[in-house]
DNA sequence: CAATAACCATACTGTTTAGTATGGAAAAAA
DNA sequence: TTTTTTCCATACTAAACAGTATGGTTATTG
């Protein structure tokens, strides 16, 4: 059926060809999700976008909801890493990390990043794996952020509730259309930002 | 092909009962909305929600596209009266407005009105038509915030700033989910909601 | 009552899906 | 070189879907 990519069957080399095509898969997949959501990944389109036909899909995972399942681990695991390098920093430079971490979402650099962010949280609004995932990287997250805040002198209920203020704002800023409330949006973004993190 | 509902065709009384249908297929509509996002919108399927087939349906609009600009319709004109009905308050009233204004959206009550909301805006990322919808919807929405902010004494740049946080944060809160990060939300929640309408 | 319009069910068409079965090419192993 | 494994194309099935055509039923109007 289905192939473990890293325990090779024979003796020898363990094959690296077979993980990588399924990461392309999956890397093809997080494109479309990005772009159209989990509603807009379809197994015949996404073998387009990939040059080949759905015979190899096939091949690579069971079926959709393998792949479904892969794209959440994948995703799972690369927030995990973005966050740790995102929160992990000298002492005395934490509030300037806060800083930064509400920039780097907003920035267009990170338009496909937080593309998929958004298609994920969609996605569990009605799926019950996706909404575990969720789940386990916001806890991550907000707990991250927390120990930033605390660093700057919080107490720690104070820094908690600075934590979840600050992805709250984050998420939510990405979901509204606001470019034409105001012809100065950095200048109302720095004043958030302020609001977030100074004390 | 389509009915144009209040312009009675004949003389006497304008038939009421044609608008009152219409209404009925769009409030279906609207809970699997809620439900399923537009993704989910089908129109045999809404037609089984309705105990009828899609004979009737195809009767009462041109087509898909129909309902979904039917729709859209509706939500602007919901959510404009709602916030008229919310922002609108006896002077000096102006921070508890303000503080209710955030705490609605949280409520359980009000679960179906987000899910809505944020189908919406999940609707509103491959849309044209209803990213414009929701963009008016959300300048009107910063606006009415902003005023009650001025009135509580702020600059309008900082009241703007605030007007854009608060939002941000209902929703970005609604994205999110936190439920184990403290075992005193409640707290949390007001934390939050004074540190955006504080001076 | 007769006739017209409003409303809906049934039965189609065509398209787009997910998934399977199978065979064939290319590479690795024997 | 022969054989096996890897990998993919082609050709299906079955179901879900939007939309149409048509006829029947109920209510409204003349």
């Amino acid at each position: 059926m289905e192939n473990k990519p890293v325990k090779s069957s024979s003796k020898t080399t363990p094959a690296p060809r077979l993980q990588l095509d399924r990461e392309r898969w999956i890397e093809a997949a997080i494109d479309v999700l990005a772009r159209d959501g989990v509603a807009g990944l379809r197994v015949e389109s996404l073998a387009k976008h990939c040059g080949v036909t759905k015979g190899s899909f096939y091949w690579h995972f069971k079926d959709k909801q393998a792949l479904l399942e892969a794209l959440l681990d994948q995703w799972k695991e690369g927030r995990i890493r973005d966050i740790d390098k995102t929160t992990t920093v000298a002492s005395g430079k934490e509030r300037d990390q806060l800083h930064y971490a509400i920039e780097v979402y907003g920035t267009t650099r990170n338009r496909k990043g937080m593309s998929i962010e958004l298609a994920v949280r969609d996605w569990a609004r009605h799926d019950a794996q996706a909404a575990a995932v969720v789940e386990l990287v916001d806890l991550y997250r907000l707990e991250c952020t927390r120990k930033l805040f605390v660093a700057t002198g919080m107490s720690d209920a104070e820094a908690k509730s600075r934590s979840l203020l600050l992805y709250a704002c984050v998420f939510g800023l990405s979901l509204m259309h606001y470019s034409g409330f105001d012809n100065n949006l950095a200048d109302l973004k720095n004043r958030i930002a302020e609001r977030i993190i100074a004390d």
